[in-house]
DNA sequence: GCCTTTCGTAACCAGTATAGTTACAGACAA
DNA sequence: TTGTCTGTAACTATACTGGTTACGAAAGGC
């Protein structure tokens, strides 16, 4: 299982999103989002690095969206704030004179990745203005 | 992150079927897997409940593969052990008055459901026999 | 220049999960 | 009946997450 920092910053770009130029402070996201601002702050600063938002700070600060929602994909989101595989390999190396325990991290790690790709495709899929019809449905004229 | 649970148990149904019928013990596993006797009785639980091995106890005893390598996926195996989903929504509920802390939940389920059901047909694509064949090339005809 | 607001980050705590280990009861075969 | 196995409970060390407090630095209003 990951942390739930993926759903946390896809919830908060979202927010962004619908608030449009106007910047939120942490204190304010962390209200809808039901946490503490520091949680917030920790975790925008995987989405500051990917330069999916900008933050300012000192009064009338806080952070904003940098490109257009429908330009941001969940696979964007999820690369920016989840660092680690998802399918672990095992913690201590395998018998190397087995010929199973010397070919299976090599085997597994090829699988592992294209299984994660196949994932990543689904999310980047998706976008931001995807999520934010969901929740305001008026918010997007029909194309 | 997972656990290692799906890739030892992956290495261990890959053991089983080079040695064919012959009983293997939770000690002999762990030898290979390079770690404790109860992890890999502990992984086989699952496995066991799912059908994908037999145990023995008793002298001659230890675990035997129930079906063919080639009908074993990668799929099933994650399954069996792995109980979790893989993408996590937040500890905490989020505020119902915003609009977006309203709906993410659902959204965000949807879209993981359908990212983990992308992973796991990539992962229903690889067997058993293929890990295998990885490991000792000559132990199957090619097509 | 000073004061308020806000981010940025370190530090710490509690809760939880994992892997590893010991221990022992129960099943089975020779 | 004895030795060999599985099955499982219990405990430990380690690590990660989310929550919290604290404080420094940046920015803007007065």
């Amino acid at each position: 299982m990951t942390s739930s920092r993926f759903a946390v910053a896809t919830h908060i770009l979202t927010l962004l999103a619908l608030k449009g130029d106007e910047p939120l402070t942490s204190e304010v996201i962390a209200a809808s989002v039901n946490t503490n601002p520091v949680v917030i702050r920790r975790t925008m600063a995987g989405l500051r690095e990917a330069h999916l938002v900008v933050s300012q700070p000192g009064a009338g600060g806080g952070w904003r969206l940098v490109g257009a929602p429908e330009a941001i994909t969940l696979c964007d989101v999820f690369r920016a704030v989840e660092t680690d595989d998802l399918l672990a390999l095992p913690p201590k190396l395998p018998n190397a004179s087995c010929p199973v325990g010397r070919t299976i991290c090599g085997t597994l790690g090829e699988v592992f990745h294209e299984a994660e790709m196949a994932m990543a495709e689904r999310l980047a899929r998706v976008t931001i203005a995807d999520v934010l019809r969901d929740a305001v449905p008026q918010s997007s004229s029909p194309r």
